[in-house]
DNA sequence: TCATCGATATACATAATTGTATGAACGTCG
DNA sequence: CGACGTTCATACAATTATGTATATCGATGA
């Protein structure tokens, strides 16, 4: 109690419980078995709890250092957003800029923008952190972020893109076999891909559509993507963004006139950053290339 | 660029732009000058970067160190945050819990709160980030927040409480010397307190009472808490909530007709730590003392 | 059943980090 | 204007952390 520890502890910690053993996670950070040991039972003697059991086989991690897993996560990330900054030059457009979207987004719209974007700037390095759950918001941990609602915090620049219009999709094949419903009132005798987990979007839509809430589902996922490829392999209907019922894909979309709830669309990144230019860059291409997104998405529905 | 540097020097960086000089951050480390001085060119030299200007009293911090200082700041919290879950016994209500909410809740609403909750476990410590700015939103950087906003990510635990009433208020004193306004028109005609800043808030009460926004404010701020000064110091008529304007506070609730926008509160924490006796209980609290605290908004108005 | 491979733990030598001591530069104050 | 109290920079000694080598345990497979 009387010195802090170390900041690598922290370090071995998180790779120790990456790699599951002293041994693995020495050999990733490039030090030897022993040290990582004593860097693990200086921790345990600075919280005053055991973190891992030690066997023969490995070390297994306890409770507790399952629960302080996310702290040490947000360590390590945070620690390559200073590497990051710190070592791309200010001037110029080049070094690496962080995107934080959501699974459906990040995996099914923003690739083509991101590869116009390094055509324009070959050195500009992108990374993408697509995730529906972590949502790593702003606290550096992206740069940019892709929001499905409007960032709160002050201090962050934000642009609003517009809606992204939702609605009821079906596989071509899935349509030709059971019928295009034509009603609501219809969908009770589908087959409907349902939703797992309760979101903000979730709830307007019951506020707005209570009978959608009481279809029963014959596939529930709480992930989008998975929602999104039921679609696609014609397990029956479900939701997703218009844009993706495009030419060439065969899904089709229905209940067009009876069904609306928009999503809203916005691009946020840190104050500080509109200094930077690959930020600078990177945030006025995603907002061009998502207005453009919803541009296509209306086009594909009228 | 061989190997990654050690994750001390992120803390003596830190400490150095915090306290100005090596030998100050040495001091505060418990480590030497030369010593602190050699963490700092091995992080220049991995960021490839100057940080700092040796001066003969002190290190003057360079743009890039400046642009890296949040990302230290967040690495320091997330360390404290660490240590304070890891050392903090999982079966009993004690060790510190950390609160985060603006300013004006966490100093008019919350300290009540606080006692009430500290009075029934004295073992437990309560760490108040009251903060506008930098809205250190859940990433482990705070264990419980107040929000004015429906948090968005998933992966929370999410209580909404209700409404807070605003309206505006006046000190007793400026109301008996220039009046009682009774129509929002004759606001024109006295002494508005105005807020700096773009908020939400301030975006919906201007899409609600264009007229509100016209109004020339002879004292303007951004900080909610001058704003609230303001208005007690008796300067005009401000912007609060109604809950403030308790009996033997001298202020006055007027317009109370005519305004009327109320601000929705949350209370969030992760779900991770609803195992936490010392979290759950603090949620509890903060959910039972804020119901109340709405509730007694109301009786005030009427 | 025994050999092998991987794991952790311990003892000792080594290398790296840190501390000590000192010098030089700058600002402040009497 | 000079003494003093800061600061950072540098050279050398001491300490600490790390690496090497080895022992031990346990799971796996021929």
């Amino acid at each position: 109690m009387n010195v802090e520890p170390s900041w690598d502890f922290y370090r071995s910690f998180i790779t120790v419980l990456k790699q599951g053993s002293l041994s693995a996670a020495a050999r990733e950070l490039g030090l030897t078995q022993p040290t990582i040991g004593r860097h693990i039972d200086a921790l345990e003697g600075a919280v005053g709890a055991q973190l891992f059991i030690r066997s023969s086989n490995g070390l297994l991690p306890t409770d507790i250092a399952l629960d302080l897993q996310p702290y040490a996560e947000t360590l390590a990330t945070t620690v390559n957003a200073f590497l990051r900054t710190g070592s791309s030059r200010r001037d110029k457009v080049e070094g690496t800029v962080r995107i934080s979207a959501s699974e459906v987004i990040g995996i099914e719209v923003l690739p083509p923008i991101i590869a116009d974007l390094q055509e324009a700037y070959p050195l500009l390095q992108v990374e993408l952190s697509a995730s529906d759950t972590l949502e790593d918001l702003m606290n550096r941990e992206a740069d940019i972020a892709v929001r499905m609602a409007e960032p709160q915090q002050d201090a962050l620049l934000i642009r609003r893109i517009g809606d992204i219009p939702l609605g009821f999709h079906a596989h071509r094949r899935y349509l030709e076999r059971h019928g295009t419903p034509q009603t609501m009132a219809e969908l009770s005798d589908h087959r409907i891909i349902g939703f797992d987990r309760q979101t903000a979007y979730i709830r307007m839509m019951r506020r707005l559509y209570p009978a959608v809430d009481e279809l029963a589902a014959s596939f529930r996922t709480s992930n989008h993507l998975a929602h999104l490829a039921g679609i696609r392999a014609g397990i029956g209907i479900g939701i997703c963004q218009t844009g993706l019922a495009r030419p060439g894909s065969d899904l089709v979309h229905i209940l067009a006139d009876e069904f609306d709830i928009p999503l809203g669309t916005w691009v946020a990144m840190h104050e500080s950053l509109k200094t930077s230019p690959r930020c600078r860059v990177t945030f006025d291409a995603l907002v061009k290339g998502l207005l453009n997104y919803i541009k296509s998405c209306k086009e594909t529905r009228a």
